[in-house]
DNA sequence: ATCGTAAATCGTCGATCCACGATAATGAGG
DNA sequence: CCTCATTATCGTGGATCGACGATTTACGAT
């Protein structure tokens, strides 16, 4: 009784997954744009901003806030450095979206 | 020349992951009721209409609108059955999105 | 035929998104 | 100091989203 699983402590948490959590990770993946700087920020794996704004082909100001966002979720990260600002992939953030897919492709556990 | 692997038929056509494919995908998952949704079909696997509707606790119009989003999405499959609609997850849609997320996850080819 | 249930569609409202240009803010370098 | 380059923020316009109630459509049952 005392002894809880951690599937279980999470269930009790909560919500297993947040909902809200693997929405917000969703919703930063839900453009082409965006798509296209976390692909090119897996190839080279550190970028500064202007570089992206080249590539893609958008305005900087546009990309600027596709970028925040992308921050936002805690996909991307940015270091700053002297005047420009290194941009980088936070693979490890899309785990909560990562686990849902995979749940959901698993059979139900019934 | 004619000669095409798979994988390059598939760069040629546009692109390796379609990024406007894959974010429908995300944007269809980027709403915690879709995510509801998805869960309840995922748990029993299949549901009518309205089961839905008492469970996520919304308007039976905004549930429609959700409902209509994941099948055009290719999420969700909805067959008919007399007067009410049988909903389905269809989990092999979501592959673009799963392969997306492993490449990135995976260190860059090179 | 009539009633009740299930589902989709319509119209509307406010909120959010997306893109842009213009304008700051910050730092490097002359 | 001033200038240039880089990035962030502001303001705006148009598009889309999200929710709802009302209506419509379709089917089963009485």
């Amino acid at each position: 009784m005392a002894v809880i699983k951690a599937r279980e402590a999470q269930n009790l948490a909560g919500a297993r997954h947040d909902p809200v959590k693997v929405a917000v990770l969703a919703k930063a993946l839900a453009h082409p744009a965006r798509l296209g700087i976390i692909k090119m920020l897996h190839e080279r794996q550190g970028c500064i901003g202007c570089d992206i704004v080249d590539r893609i082909g958008l305005a900087q100001s546009t990309i600027s806030e596709h970028l925040r966002i992308l921050k936002a979720a805690g996909i991307v990260t940015g270091e700053i450095e002297g005047s420009r600002v290194c941009y980088a992939l936070e693979a490890s953030a899309l785990a909560p979206l990562r686990r849902l897919l995979s749940e959901i492709t698993t059979p139900p556990p019934g």
